[in-house]
DNA sequence: GCATAAGCGAGACGGTACGTCGAGTCTTCGA
DNA sequence: TCGAAGACTCGACGTACCGTCTCGCTTATGC
């Protein structure tokens, strides 16, 4: 059987390299032209250091990601829901409009479909944390009257960025920036007629 | 530049081994192991025929889709908004939920991100004619009073759709059938404070 | 279970380039850095057709000297016995003494001893003929009262040709021409006192 | 430059393990399939203390040969030339003739055409022994007028030994242990018509 | 008697080649 | 001219070992 590596062994100068070689080419290449092969030959590292630590392309991007988005900025809270979460929305939108990074972006979204570890890699590191977030920011919403509190921020959560997400995966209509108002707007009002 | 093939000399047989074939597969192996070698070996058919007339092995999904989708139930229309919101996700569920097919649908949209042509083939066949079908029943609520009529229903759309997907893409919680209730009520009352 | 390819599709023209290419190869180029991928490489061709037609690099390299080795001049029959023994093993040591060929000659047979297909192999096609040669010619020369009719012409050939091979395996002495003289006198005479 | 390591220093526990290691694979595992790693692995060695003392795995089975085979009886001297050859091409041909061990032996004797540090040591400290003793057990017999004084007994060493080695490098005849009789016979008596 | 430098075990590292897989193209034959 | 069959070139896969390189950790002198 094969064994789990030394991780008080690893070398951080390859770690880094990889992250390096990987980020540089998450800018430039399409997702499916980014091959271990060229990370490696790229990072100037043996494939198998690579195979050591990660289990596939996309957990390495996941982790390059997770390095760089952790000190991002927090969610923002101005007292004014209805501003806040469009704020959100918007820096949201910003990263899936670039050209590059948001196609990659949407595919290592893509392959998490079909890799339950890398979903759960995905979840915990990437969405887990910004979606607690934005809960506890509901949550002091609710505490302030600004929201009724008997519908769950789980569906809200789900109805905010699933409406971001919906656009960007479907592309029926081009994304564009004026576009979270609009959600945040009919999210908050209800769409139901006038009581 | 090669010629595209002559659609009347198309063999119906091929075309339907080939479908059926991919049908049998999509209910039984994950997308990744799909692959063309094998639909073609399954369907007793030559990879050339396949690659005369599909561009993609998820344009051959599409294409099955498309024809075992078309002829589902139109969107409901019992007169009750909230109602027939409910139930059209619920039917979305359905599928989504299915163990092996729910992930090879996500997987399809997931590859769509990778290519245009079928990111296209994608909307125009399977979701633009629902989503165009959903538009309509909102703006006969609109008519009806069942709705404002100061939101836009693309808007809409894409908050009920995609409040669905994204717990299927993310899968954060659970997939359950009772979620399409505080989806649709959330969206009809709104979040914000009673007025 | 992996099926053995059809023998009536193969491609003739990439037959030829990789036999051209190991060869050129042999000529130049260390055994053990001899590898398919340089091979394939040089005749422009998918390893994949090295490895569906050869099971080893050894096996191309034999089905390459085959090729070129088979016209090759028949074993010498000029009525004199010592005579022909001496320069049939001084063609053989020919090859032997070249610098790059004869180590690769014998790296061939060296890896012969691990696997058995391509001892077979070897035999079949490069010594075997060879060998039935030099013991129809032993048998001519019993016929015609030259060699004594008591000794087993299999034994014979393996002195003959084990002397030489022998000098060649291990370099104790330094090859040179002028031992077949010495190996076949030694032979024919005996090394028992006259008598 | 890298130092050559202190010998006074030498763990003879590590020394012994990688013997003991390696006369276990040798018995058991063919020769490609003993690797470094796998000897290092067996002995409960680090790799290095491998290759501070080793130039390759070839090296370390002359090794444990040399320690094995040094005490081994000397070559037979009964005063009958024929049978003390004979006695002694059939010790040799006995070990050949073991299933595993003998393909290894062949097989290190095969690597040795490839590298010539290993070809040395091979001569030098497993046949140049050997052959010395041969030679001097044919000069007693020429001194004895057992053997004619005008053959070289480097050649009737590569007659006899080639003779062994060359059935077992290319196995056109099963190996058999009468084998010997025939040879040495042949051998005295020479080929040639009786004189 | 104690530092200090060596060999040691372990195993990660940069590499190279392996043999396999599937992609998409090309060729041959039969209908 | 399409379809079946399948060989072709290509490129990436994940694995196995190579030989080198740190890492602590014993030892075992020699200052």
């Amino acid at each position: 059987m094969s064994r789990q590596p030394d991780e008080s062994r690893r070398s951080e100068r390859a770690r880094q390299a990889i992250h390096a070689a990987t980020a540089e080419l998450l800018a430039s290449t399409s997702y499916d032209a980014i091959t271990i092969e060229k990370i490696a030959a790229q990072a100037g590292v043996g494939k198998q250091t690579i195979y050591r630590w990660w289990p596939s392309k996309a957990a390495i991007i996941v982790d390059v990601w997770a390095e760089v988005i952790a000190p991002r900025a927090a969610f923002p809270d101005t007292g004014d829901l209805e501003a806040d979460l469009r704020a959100q929305l918007t820096r949201m939108l910003d990263v899936l409009v670039e050209p590059v990074l948001g196609l990659n972006y949407m595919a290592v979204i893509a392959d998490s479909q079909r890799d339950e570890r890398l979903a759960a890699d995905l979840s915990a590191r990437i969405f887990a944390p910004r979606i607690a977030d934005t809960k506890d920011r509901l949550r002091l919403a609710q505490a302030a009257g600004q929201m009724r509190d008997d519908v769950d921020v789980d569906t809200v959560a789900d109805l905010l960025y699933g409406g971001i997400f919906f656009r960007s995966l479907f592309r029926l209509v081009p994304l564009d920036r004026t576009q979270p108002d609009a959600l945040v707007a009919a999210l908050i009002r209800g769409i139901g007629p006038l009581r």
